[in-house]
DNA sequence: TACAAAAAGATACGGC
DNA sequence: GCCGTATCTTTTTGTA
């Protein structure tokens, strides 16, 4: 069931017109489109749900630095060897070898 | 007790010299600094594993926002739509206010 | 001298009220604000005219990764030589350096 | 005319091999491959230079909005200017009608 | 279209 | 306590 007019609470659809489509309408036909206004909804509550956690998880590794720091830590370095091990395994290798070959072609040793 | 060479599963101290600080040692006196193996060790896992659970959940927001998509939304209008709702209506009003106000300097309307 | 009312033409002052802070008026006194309209729009003007320039830089870049491409090179490879030829001379081994400290301390060879 | 072995300060070619092409050869013959050296050298040095250009330049844009601070702009409404700038009114108007569609949407005005 | 690299923007830390 | 710097996140752009 669709309205023709605008209902922030409906469950069903609102009409948007051609202004939904950001980059144009697709088949240029200027077909009035709908938003789903339940979906909508639900979609950006589950996305703040996500962003909430995500927040807390940031949060608690806050912690763990300032726990370092308190421990007498230097966290500047701490953070490196984190970033660091994270593309440890093979892709520093990898990066090494490619890096090597390219300098061999370019004269640099 | 502390070694004077390196043994990587110690729990107790490993010497670092001045090396340890990255930004170099503060007080310039050039004193042996400690590291406590184990105590490193225990803070970098609970990071990491921290980090892993935080890249899932954006591996999540992710799949949400794909799924907005899939069904005709326009994520960079609802990207931005959450972003609006984090700030306070007052936060948000006052930016507004100050970018309406830049925009009449330069006659922009 | 200082306008009442907003001017956009005007090299003088425009009137802010307090929305020009976006932090918050600093003294809380409320006191009025005003805004250099001249001075804004010559700031916007030399900014987007570096940006312009920029901009023209980055084409120029572009081109010669076209070229390169023409040429038969591997222009994904050589993005990424070009990438880590940026931190070389000193700085990867300064890296190495760091990381081979830690490494040590965490018991990975 | 090709060398058998390396010779880093050849004009001409060097043997590169399936290691030169970081995406693997495309053809999977594990064909041979040959890297123009001064070419390339050529071309690494171009794009060198100009991106040493392009961060000069960059750099004299984080010095005008530091400049736009010291005379007591806002710069984030400052950045968030130029970025509309850059857009057609038409995009721009486009962009905020979907905006306020989506606020409506969720019943927030 | 989806992935990956680069640039921009926001945030957080340390110095003064 | 604020300012400048640096990191990290996000957004945009380019490529396969």
């Amino acid at each position: 069931m669709t309205e023709d007019v605008y209902d922030p609470y409906a469950t069903g659809r609102v009409r948007a017109g051609k202004a939904l489509a950001t980059g144009g309408d697709p088949d240029g036909d200027g077909a009035i489109q709908y938003v789903a206004a339940g979906q909508l909804r639900s979609l950006v509550e589950r996305i703040e749900r996500l962003e909430k956690e995500k927040q807390a998880i940031a949060d608690d590794i806050k912690a763990v630095y300032g726990e370092a720091k308190a421990n007498g830590f230097d966290t500047k370095a701490l953070r490196r060897i984190v970033g660091l091990r994270k593309k440890e395994p093979s892709v520093r290798e990898a990066e090494e070898a490619i890096l090597e070959l390219y300098n061999h072609a370019l004269g640099m040793v």
